[in-house]
Parts: structure tokens; sequence; C-alpha cells
RNA sequence: GCCGCCUUAGCUCAGUCGGCUAGAGCGACGCACUCGUAAUGCGUAGGUCGACGGUUCGAUUCCGUCAGGCGGCUCCA
């Protein structure tokens, strides 16, 4: 579970009246350069100040170190700054928008004549390096008026429309350049001559100086919807990264090397799992046989863990007329993630992009008694989203998928104990996978855009209620999303971390009351009376692929021993011993296991080291001692031996680790 | 969908400032080797240089369109 986050507050240091924050924190004897530097402090109102900051009065506050959370926003935001003043040293024409820190790093968006190339990030950095060695001084100046702001930034378009909706419905936490009660500038002074060297519209706080930006990078550019709508234009942005130290940094960069190494999208390619082929569309995976055993394993688990939680599986097809979709509200709210219909027999017919509508035809298929309730189906549904051609991202984006989709037809008294029962069957889902570290979003409608929402706000108000109910007695943290629900209704998502600390939108729960409406559905009541049931959709890990593609990373592509798509491999130290290890895997496969001896001409070393590749859990290796004395010698994935095991106890050994579910493992250094 | 970059053998990549038979390593295949825990040696095959148009005496190379990929934006399971 993540742990909440608690900053450590630092002992507070006085401010005397008149005086400088900074004269307090070096008198505190609080260190001032170096790598735990305080760059700023936080005043009793919980603001952060600048080191020059005098108050009025005498002000206790608490010293902010540049290696804190909020230190390192205030170094990854000066170091936008140092961005913005080398890009307009060199490129003149430039025009600012905005340039917030983000975590690990920072952006910085720029309306420019010709897009940055990578070689213009390699300049860019030069003349950064050379802003903060010259140590520039932060000086925040504040603007009598709006009137003074616009006459110094009237050649800054992007700035004078942030003066402008000052304070009217800007995202504070993105948009760095206003906010409070007042409009502010930061200059840049030159160390020696306190000449302007740059200026900038900002709220700050920033660094005292430069020097303390202690590692940057530039990692790339890329376009970006000023104020983020595709209908406004786009902005070059400039992404970096900045640290306070170089040792920082480095651990950074290595920390994206190994990213790049889990790439569900390379390992896919290395270890044989599934493919993209150009020929099929964008989007579209298939799965070679080794992929192929990853996703039945995983369908197989699933499909009996719904039937112990009592879920009924169902079957309905890809495709359908399109009245279905428009009594189900798919086409009215969510044509746009459709593929366009086929047209034959004077119909059309859409592709499915969700289960809910097939699943609602069945519930209805006959009548339906309170006794029923809840009613519980279930399918591994194929579906199809037309999904933006830039969107598209190895399996965790694609345009076909499989979803493990339920659907829970219950009385609204019965909501909230249906909900609880699908959070704890999820969590302990994922859990059985491997993956323990999550936490939850609660996504609710957007209140300003009713027309995309269908339903009352009353009955939005009461499901958004029951659902944050359940979340929070998970006891995880929770997250809310304003305006990410569905158009049917809001919903709980399970946020999975996986072993680098990347997050995942996994499972969803949704409460739905309109679809039961539209489609008129009914259950007879113990009163004879007919009532509308409500309905809870559910998907355990959201998408059958996407999920292969996160387990694909968080194992680095080495599955446990129960989910690898080969579960041992045989090699014979000569090809004499071929025929000993044919035995011993036949007995093997003969208790389920995936296995096979490698009868290839490859030296032993060679085929350990094929193996190795392939991550496979169990290697078993047999020569003339082995066979002489009817054992064989284990080498396991993490290199660990253990040797001269009896051929039977070899095999409950595996059996032991495979049917055990264990997502650690298997080694030596284990039982 | 928008912006930028990219596409040469199954994979990773050289190369062609427009010019005869486009190279390497790994992988595959063949032969020899028969070896105790991460690469034995030798050899062979494999490419209409993403597709289609245009410019040109001549295009894998230049230009355009399209497809696919990568990084973002917007969007999302």
């Amino acid at each position: 579970m993540s742990a909440p986050r608690n900053p450590v507050v630092a002992d507070p240091v006085v401010v005397a009246a008149g005086t400088t924050a900074a004269d307090a924190v070096a008198a505190a004897g609080l260190p001032m350069t170096g790598r735990s530097a305080v760059v700023v402090v936080r005043d009793p109102r919980g603001q952060l100040r600048d080191l020059d900051w005098t108050p009025e009065q005498e002000t206790a506050v608490e010293p902010v170190g540049i290696d804190t959370p909020d230190g390192l926003a205030v170094l990854r935001h000066s170091t936008a700054h140092v961005l913005a003043q080398a890009v307009q040293d060199l490129f003149p024409e430039a025009k600012l928008g905005i340039g917030p820190p983000i975590e690990n790093g920072f952006y910085y968006d720029f309306a420019v004549d010709q897009p940055f190339q990578p070689a213009d990030l390699t300049k860019l950095e030069k003349r950064m390096q050379e802003i903060i060695k010259s140590g520039q001084r932060f000086r925040r100046r504040r603007f009598r008026d709006r009137d003074e702001a616009r006459g110094e930034l009237a050649a800054e378009p992007f700035k004078l429309e942030l003066i402008e909706l000052k304070g009217d419905g800007l995202d504070s936490s993105q948009v760095m350049e206003v906010g409070g009660g007042e409009l502010t500038s930061y200059d840049n002074l030159a160390a020696d001559t306190d000449k302007v060297c740059w200026s900038d519209l900002c709220r700050g706080p920033h660094l005292p100086n430069t020097r303390l930006i202690g590692a940057f990078k530039l990692m790339r550019s890329a376009a970006a919807y000023w104020r983020g709508s595709e209908k406004n234009p786009q902005l070059q942005r400039v992404y970096g990264t900045a640290w306070p130290t170089r040792d920082e940094l480095k651990a950074y960069l290595r920390l994206l090397e190994e990213a790049a190494r889990r790439d569900h999208r390379k390992l896919g390619a290395d270890l044989d799992l599934f493919s993209f082929p150009d020929e099929v569309g964008s989007g579209l995976p298939v799965f070679h046989p080794k992929g192929g055993v990853l996703k039945r394993t995983m369908e197989d688990y699933v499909r009996a863990r719904h039937v112990e939680e009592g879920f009924d599986y169902v079957g309905t097809p890809h495709i359908s007329r399109e009245g279905l979709f428009h009594t189900s509200g798919h086409l009215p709210y969510y044509a746009d993630g459709m593929f366009p219909p086929m047209q034959f027999e004077g119909a059309d017919y859409y592709l499915k992009a969700m289960n809910c509508p097939m699943h609602n035809l069945i519930y209805r298929s006959r009548g339906r008694s309170y006794r029923e309730l809840p009613m519980r189906l279930f399918e591994f549904g194929s579906v199809y989203r037309y999904e933006k051609s830039g969107v598209i991202h190895g399996l965790t984006r694609v345009r076909g998928f499989t979803q493990d989709d339920s659907h829970s037809y219950c009385t609204k008294e019965q909501a909230p104990a249906e909900i609880k029962h699908l959070l704890a069957f999820v969590l302990g889902l994922l859990q059985d996978f491997g993956i323990t570290d999550f936490f939850l979003e609660l996504s609710t409608r957007d209140e300003t855009k009713p027309d995309k929402f269908v339903g009352s706000a009353e009955d939005w108000a009461t499901a958004t209620a029951v659902l944050e109910q359940c979340a929070r007695d998970t006891g995880l943290e929770l997250v809310p999303d304003p305006g990410g629900a569905a158009f049917y209704g809001p919903k709980i998502s399970v946020q999975a971390k996986d072993a680098i600390g990347r997050t995942w939108q996994m499972s969803t729960i949704q409460y739905d009351f309109n679809q039961p409406a539209g489609f008129g559905l009914e259950y007879q009541a113990a009163d004879g009376s007919r009532q509308q049931p409500i309905m809870i959709h559910c998907a355990k890990f959201g998408s059958i692929e996407r999920f292969i593609g996160v387990l694909t990373e968080h194992y680095a592509g080495a599955f446990p021993a129960w989910l690898a798509p080969v579960q041992v491999v045989g090699i014979p130290i000569r090809t004499e011993h071929t025929e000993y290890l044919d035995g011993f895997v036949a007995a093997l496969r003969a208790a389920g296991v995936r296995a096979q001896v490698d009868a290839g001409d490859d030296r032993m070393q060679k085929k350990i080291r094929t193996a190795q590749q392939q991550k496979i859990p169990f290697m078993v290796i047999a020569g003339d001692d082995d066979v002489a004395a009817g054992t064989v010698s284990f080498r396991y994935r993490d290199g660990s031996q253990r040797n001269g095991v009896p051929a039977a106890e070899a095999v409950n050994h595996v059996l032991d680790v495979v049917n055990s579910r264990a997502n650690q493992g298997p080694s030596a250094a284990e039982g």
C-alpha cells in the first residue's frame, strides 16, 4: 500500500521583523548551499516564500530544503526559468507559454517559428549551463496593477492572456505564472552587476540563486496545446529534469534505462510473446504461442476465481445492430470511441466497445426475482474502440482488447455490499498476480458538462456517495478525479504501482443507474411490486492485454513459474544425456508442467545462456553423474544451483513451486 | 486527430554528399566438435533499402502522399 505523503517538518526558525528569511535561516546555522540547502521557507499560512522575503512583523517559518518534495519543485521551477531565458537568448522570437515543475522535472512551452530539433536542445543545455554557472539571483517584483503588467508583457501574448484569466478557473498546480492576491514577476539578476538579465511573469517562489541547480538535463521536445485544449494552437514544449546533485540525476537516468529495459514492447518481441503486424492494423495485437500461454493461464485463473465468487460465465457477440447501442447510450454519448458501422441487410452493425448492453439483454431475457439478486454476469468480452492514432501504445493502449468484464445486477440496498465485495475481489486478484502496491481513484462527472453524462444530478450524487464510502472503507489512499467518469456513472479505479513505481489504471468499478432505466430492467420484489435494479460494472484487470503488458514490465519478463510460458528447460551436458532428460521432462509434462528439452547441437553453456535470456524459471541439467545417480541438477533463473536432486523429488519440487502460484523465485535460496 | 522525429536481412545497426554485384553482429540452416552451470569453430541462405506517386539519363538516397513506429499533447481499459 502507498504510504501517505507525510513530509518531515523541520524545526521552525523565527524571522525578525524587517529582516529576510535568509538571515534567520543563516542564523539558525542551516545549510544554504549543497545537497540539503534551505531554498525557501513556509510561512504560518502554509505559503512558500523566497529566502529574501521580509515580513513586516516577527514570523516563525519552516525552512524547506532542496531535497524535500517542495524544495525539489522549487528547484525544477527555477530550472524551467533558466530554460526559458536560454530559449529567448538563442531564439529571440520565442514567445513564452507556461513552465511548471512536474514529477521528476519541469517543462516550458514556447511559441517558435520552427519546432526545436535535438541539436537545439544541446545548444540550449549549453546556454543554461552558462546561466547557472554565472550565479544569477532570482528577485521577486510586484506589479502595481494589471496595467503595469500588461505594459511590460506587451510582447508576450500568452502571458497577457494569463493576466486576463488570473484567478479565473486556472489550474493553480500547473499555472505557476499567476496566483495569490497579486501579480508578480521574477527578475534574474547578474551576480556582480545586479543587471536584470531576464524576467518572467511568475508567482514563485524560486531558488535564491541559479548555482543551487546541481544537475539538469533537457529530455525531449514535443508539441502541446496551449492551455491543454486541442482547439488552441500548439506550442513547443521542452521537457527537462533537475536535481540537487549530479548523482541524483544519474540515478534518475538509470531508472529510465531500467524502465526501457523492461519495456513490454521490447520484451514482447525478445520473448516471442506477441506482435503488432502492420497488416492487421495499428493497435491490434496478435499473441504468439508463448504469449498465448500467458493469456490463457491468466484467463483460466481469473475465470475460476469468478466462479468461486458467485459469477456466472456468459458469452456475447462482437457486433450488434445499432439500436442496442442507442438504448445503452453508447451511440449518443460514446460514438467517437466506436468504429464506424458496417452496413448490410439494410441495417447498421457496430463492433461493441463495451459488453454491458449485451449483458443487459441476458438479464432481460426473462422475468427476474429479487431472490436472484445480486445476479453477476461475467465474460472475457472482446471489445473494439476507435482510439485516435496518436494514442496507441503497445499493449497498454490498443484498439481491440479483452475485457474481464462483469455486471452485478442488484437492488439499491445491496449496492454497497456488492461494491465492497467487488473491491475486495479485485484487490485480492491483483495480489495473486504479485501486484501489491495500489491506490484508488474516484472519477466523478464534470459538473460543467452535464450534456456529456446521462442522468440527473441527484442520481449522480447518490452513486458517487456510495462509491466514495466503499472506497474509504478499504483504508487505501483515495485520489479524486473530477470529470473522469463514464457517461453512465461514476467509477472507482484501482491504480497499481509496478516494480519500479510507475502507476497503471487497472480495475474499474462503476455504479450505473442509467442503463437499467434505458433497458427497462426490472425485478419482482418481495412485496410483488416491480422494481428497477442498479448495475455495477467491474473490470478486474481492465484489459487482459494491458495487464499482460504491465506484468511483463513488473517482472521484467521473468514471470513467476506458474505464469511462465516455458517453465522448465532440460539441458543435457552431452547429446547422449538427451534421452534421460526426455524421460524426466515427460514426467513433468504428464503432470501439466510446460517443460521441454533443448536438444540442439549448441554447447551446454550456450543452452544455459539461451534459457537464461528466455528467463526460464527452471533449468534442469543432467550429465553422466546425474544419469548414474538418477538425479538432476537445477539451475534457477537467479543463477543459484541445486545439484544431484533425485528425479522424483525434482518433479515434486517443480510442481510445488508451480502450484503454489508463488510470485517470487524459484531459487536455491528458498525451500 | 495534432506537432516533431523515424522506417535498410527475423532482430540490432553500418552505408549510399543520386551512379555498377547494399555490409556487420546476433538469430536461422548445414557440417565438424560431445563439452558440468551465461556465447566452440567453419560454412550457407536471407534484402524489389515501409508502400505508392513525382523530379531525374538514373532514386534505397531528393520531393509529395499514405501506412506503420517512437516521443509528447488531447483522450483512455
